[in-house]
DNA sequence: TGAGAGAATGTACGCGTGTACATTATACAA
DNA sequence: TTGTATAATGTACACGCGTACATTCTCTCA
């Protein structure tokens, strides 16, 4: 390879110092037009390009948006379509700041520290997905909070933490989904939740509660069923449900994953199309319009939570651990509940 | 935040030089044991971590694996699915070898520059995901080849031009599709592509036209369609596709949301299920099973993919223009075909 | 005991920027 | 013309690490 040009051989090319040539990349200082053009030029013909590298150095600044993954194995509890949609927000808005992403995956078993992030400058500010109640996890945030590093969490919520945390309204989420069925005419609403390590598992069953509460219906607790997320889960769910169909006219599910799996599991356990409860999902994801029949579903607006979390976590100062008194993100967005043939009483309307 | 500990101050507490800390720390001469555990405690009372940013100046490596993304808003056209697959084999192959990785957005209309990765030593090596046949894409990569850096593609082939590339053998991956379908005993099969640009496309067509040359069938031109990947494009093939059901029995498609749009289009178009056509579509995303029937499709090993690509690229050395003969990487994985009901012949078997 | 070899450590510097401060050129008013 | 303020540029150095080379310590064997 040609040996890379360096910032030396533009300023003898264009007979001036180191320092003019950093002046007139960086347009900083007075400049005469004409010198700016010499440089540009020397530049262009030696095809020189600043080394982002010595520039982070320098600056004593990477650059990099830290984007903190769950361990691989395990996103796929997530769905691929949580992640690409929060993704293309925030890659979306880092761009603009001219920030790039640092993609950085959990580890299983090591105890996490992501201050060291911070402490090794790999990046300047960081968004934490998947986080769940969990002591590593907590203190590790806890440590990021106290340093004051810009951080950031998108969908999960410690409470009395205040932490900086960018969320959608999960309880009202719910709630609607819930709400939905009540008017559909059913009272005998299951809810298969998601793990309570999740804040948003617990908003969920809150905003289930709720509606109920609105109706001036009392909640049955023996409706309430757990899995993990998984199609798989739901699928294992159908089991129990199946046994139960003459007291469950409708399911409310955290997320279309499960939903999925329970609709599928129920009819392979041969349940008919008119026995088949009503089925809400929660989270919109492209999967939803794809099953028969289509299913209702709580929209998130993913893509933007990954926008508004990187504009807010780089406009965080890095302040020193408590010398400032440093406002805290509580970004709430609202869902949206989308209803397709799911959750529609068979003949009815 | 309390000033962040420095080399200088671990040597000091220490009792060492800079020099051996740095020595202790990479682990690198030859050490006495006693040093050793001093310099440590030193670090560990300081919480001293060293600056990945100044260690990569001064190496003159970043330590970061870009991978290269289609822009933004485009990505749509392609599954959350796929990416995120090929993503996390090439984030557990990075994270092994020690590198981070660098995602980096496409632009949309900015002429791509990928050397100027190399050359700012924003990367030490890249992946190219999403590629397709066009000019400037083109160039950008006989450069990068031309500059001998490491980098890979996936999924992409450029006829002629030697480039490293990792993919799925996708004209085996549809002959096998097809013949599937011919074995069920169809021979009017239609076949709805992507769009040529990318070469797996043109690869899926010659496989599409084997299978029938070996069946001794001759291929009929008009039965070729082509969409985007879209799901709404293979929605907009259902209605051409619907009106000449009286010659199609079967369709091929290049990917699942094609082949789902497909689905969904003809249902809505009134066609029942003993008039459907068998269908098989390709990638064989986790949409696959949720669709009713089932969608059979072929099953592409993009984690491996990811995998491979990443475990080359990063054994690939920063070599000189030419200078030494390289091996170029040529991978090819096998797909495999996955049959579920969508392509089973109706009442029959 | 002394010399020599290798182990262990220290010294000094480069990596390629950004930038504070010093210096010189320019314009304008007196 | 001369002085002065400001524009324009140059000089010098820090940033925090890795490492080549110089130096000192330690051990062995004669």
């Amino acid at each position: 390879m040609i040996a890379i040009a360096s910032r030396k051989e533009v300023a003898e090319l264009a007979g001036v110092s180191e320092a003019t040539v950093s002046r007139v990349l960086n347009n900083v200082g007075p400049l005469k037009e004409k010198t700016k053009e010499k440089v540009l030029a020397a530049a262009r013909e030696l095809g020189y390009t600043p080394s982002s590298l010595a520039r982070s150095f320098a600056r004593r600044r990477s650059g990099n948006l830290g984007v903190i993954m769950p361990y691989l194995p395990k996103a796929r509890l997530f769905s691929a379509y949580y992640f690409s949609e929060i993704l293309s927000g925030i890659g979306s808005r880092a761009r603009e700041e001219g920030y790039d992403l640092l993609m950085i995956f959990r580890d299983a078993d090591e105890p996490l520290d992501y201050c060291g992030l911070f402490r090794m400058r790999k990046v300047d500010a960081c968004i934490v997905l998947g986080a769940k109640e969990e002591a590593g996890e907590l203190a590790a945030l806890r440590q990021l909070k106290q340093e004051g590093h810009p951080y950031c969490l998108i969908n999960q919520h410690f409470a009395g933490e205040g932490f900086h945390e960018v969320d959608a309204d999960h309880v009202e989420g719910c709630q609607l989904a819930v709400k939905h069925l009540l008017q559909q005419g059913f009272t005998r609403i299951a809810f298969l939740n998601g793990p309570q390590a999740y804040s948003n598992s617990r908003d969920r069953l809150e905003g289930y509660m709720r509606a109920f509460q609105e109706a001036g219906i009392p909640a049955d607790p023996s409706l309430l069923f757990e899995g993990n997320f998984s199609r798989r889960s739901g699928m294992a769910a159908a089991q129990v449900i199946a046994a139960q169909l003459e007291r469950i006219e409708a399911v409310a599910a955290a997320n279309d994953r499960m939903a999925i799996g329970l609709q599928q599991g129920l009819r392979e356990l041969g349940i008919p199309a008119e026995r088949m409860p009503a089925i809400v999902g929660y989270d919109d994801s492209d999967a939803a319009e794809l099953t028969t029949p289509a299913l209702s579903s709580v929209r998130v607006p993913f893509y933007q939570l990954g926008e508004i979390a990187a504009a807010k976590v780089l406009e965080l100062p890095e302040s020193g651990s408590g010398d400032t008194v440093q406002e805290i993100i509580q970004v709430k967005l609202p869902a949206k509940l989308i209803v397709r043939a799911s959750s529609l009483r068979l003949g009815g309307m």
